[in-house]
DNA sequence: AACATTACTTAGTAGGCCCGGT
DNA sequence: ACCGGGCCTACTAAGTAATGTT
């Protein structure tokens, strides 16, 4: 669990002149006016005129309070159940601050977890989901929801009329962390206007629902931030945004894929340094030229040391011994827990140097120690060194550029070589080539997915094939056999053949999709001007 | 510097909607 | 009319890196 020893202090500084971080820009000038933020809606009690809930089994009649909590618990129950040994602690952190919100009396008697019974609760919940609506109630509802929303979900960006983003702020309920949380379960509390503060122009002030008060309103150009509050379980604070399609939003964007267009035209000159560096004497520059080595070539997200006692996972400057297996010659294994507890575990090929440091690094640290294999593998480094180390080769360079890089790369790579290999044509084709325009289109997408260790583990790919695609099997087995009875070279023939290309591509991308989704890369890493132009000219 | 906080991006999942096949 | 899959969006957790503080 603790991340062994803490790292050597950080001691040479090659350059006297530390250059001052970039001045942090004016996002607005004038006008920066919205509504504030949209609350939840009081809670309802469901309780009828029998208690739903049971202790010891006994009904027990709770107070809207506790019920509130109970019910969060509940519908926990009626979603996707965690692992037996988190739900264990989901169900500890949830019974402590269950007990908050109780009376003294129910206090007093609701004393074990164990003696709970939420099952009324569930299927009361499990009821009203199932309820028939009709179509026109359906309707009249989001109607309704929608005009109710509508005063919230747009602000004036200096005279622009942009979206929010998230314009409701998070509803109470249990907080669900990732992978191995020691804080899941806790009761996220009801957030109050009270508890938020409001970033807008001085001219411009919502007002805070009835007679409540913003717990600050403050005036600052610098962010772009509409609302905030302060979350005590996560000890962080959560933001009101501007909507991803606005035009602040849009402008970082694209410098983002400015600054990965930079790193392509100075790649060569960045890689030859840090492979000269992989030989440095300075054992903490090999330490960094062999983390960015890692970075670049396989694209591994930074690595920032986290608080104690948060989810173990890591990126490669937190790698730990543990995670490293040196295999054949320059054959190595990454086996660790990314972010989101996302196994990372592949065989990799490197360099001679970079598995000659490997070896050098996970034996013992430079006080002569030996390391222990929850001892952090590159000891010397964190990714503020390494950022400034990138910095210093070129301006805004950090580790997760190379990320972004990569992934473009990748994907613009792949694009090409399916092009080829299906031979797209420019002109317009038949039905046929036009799905394998698409699927080529998916595969690069998938590619990148593959390459980023972009996974779902919502769909298990291991059990049971769903129906799509032993469908897919079955007509691939079709096309097969009729293509037997035809003579090859004759235009009927191709056609088939084309056809079952189409399917057999389209097979091993389902299937590959059950385990990698596509939708981060697409979104966050692939250059839209990459796809643009590949769908122009193809 | 080292540590803490802040502000923003990147991430997987749930749930709604649409659409083609039945 | 219904069902299941694909796709999209909302949601919010969990990263990165800049900034602020000691």
């Amino acid at each position: 669990m603790s991340s062994g020893r803490k790292r050597a202090a950080s001691s040479s500084k090659e350059d006297g002149s530390s250059e001052q971080g970039t001045k942090r820009t004016i996002k607005w000038t004038k006008q920066f006016s919205h509504a504030g933020p949209r609350f939840q809606p009081d809670y309802i009690p469901i309780n009828g005129t029998k208690p739903l809930f049971r202790y010891n089994g006994e009904p027990l009649a709770l107070t809207a309070n506790a019920e509130e909590v109970a019910v969060m618990y509940a519908r926990y129950l009626c979603g996707k159940r965690r692992e037996k040994n988190i739900e264990k602690m989901l169900q500890q952190n949830f019974f402590q601050d269950w007990q908050k919100s109780m009376n003294g009396k129910e206090k007093k008697i609701i004393e074990k977890f164990e003696l709970c019974d939420f099952s009324g609760f569930v299927k009361k919940l499990q009821e009203d989901k199932e309820k028939p609506v009709t179509k026109q109630e359906r309707a009249a509802q989001k109607k309704k929801r929608e005009e109710m929303m509508t005063q919230y979900k747009t602000v004036i960006v200096d005279g622009r009329k942009e979206l929010v983003g998230n314009f409701t702020v998070e509803p109470p309920g249990l907080y669900m962390g990732r992978g191995n949380n020691k804080k899941i379960g806790h009761v996220k509390k009801r957030i109050n206007p009270e508890d938020v503060t409001i970033n807008c122009d001085e001219q411009h002030i919502p007002k805070a629902p009835g007679n409540s008060k913003w717990r600050a309103i403050v005036h600052d150009r610098t962010v772009m931030w509409l609302a905030s509050w302060y979350d005590e379980i996560t000890k962080s604070t959560k933001y009101i945004q501007l909507h991803c399609s606005s035009k602040i939003k849009n402008d970082i964007e694209e410098e983002k894929f400015e600054r990965v267009s930079e790193l392509k035209k100075q790649i060569n000159d960045v890689r030859r340094q840090y492979e000269s560096d992989l030989k440095s004497k300075d054992d903490e520059t090999r330490q960094k030229a062999t983390a960015v080595y890692l970075i670049d070539k396989f694209a591994l997200r930074a690595g920032n040391e986290k608080p104690e006692g948060a989810t173990d996972t890591v990126g490669c400057c937190s790698l730990r011994v543990e995670h490293l297996s040196l295999l054949a010659s320059k054959k190595i294994q990454l086996n660790f827990l990314g972010k989101d507890s996302i196994r990372y575990e592949k065989d990799l090929l490197v360099s001679q140097a970079v598995y000659d440091n490997l070896q050098d690094f996970r034996t013992k640290d430079f006080e002569g120690k030996k390391k222990m294999k929850n001892d952090f593998l590159f000891e010397l480094i964190k990714t503020q060194s390494v950022n400034e180390y990138l910095g210093r080769r070129m301006e805004g360079l950090t580790a997760k550029v190379f990320r972004t890089f990569r992934a473009t790369q990748h994907f613009e790579e792949k694009l090409n070589e399916y092009s080829k290999s299906h031979k797209l044509k420019t002109t317009k084709g038949t039905p046929e080539d036009d799905k394998m325009k698409l699927i080529v289109f998916k595969r690069a997408n998938l590619a990148v997915a593959e390459l980023l260790n972009h996974q779902t583990l919502s769909k298990p790919s291991g059990k049971g094939k769903p129906k799509a695609i032993m469908k897919l099997e079955s007509r691939i087995k079709d096309a097969q056999s009729q293509l037997k009875s035809l003579s090859n070279g004759t235009d009927e023939y191709r056609k088939q053949t084309a056809k079952l290309e189409v399917l057999t591509q389209d097979l091993d991308l389902k299937v590959k999709q059950r385990t990698f989704a596509l939708g981060t890369s697409k979104i966050n890493y692939i250059d839209p001007n990459v796809s643009a132009e590949w769908s122009v000219s193809t």
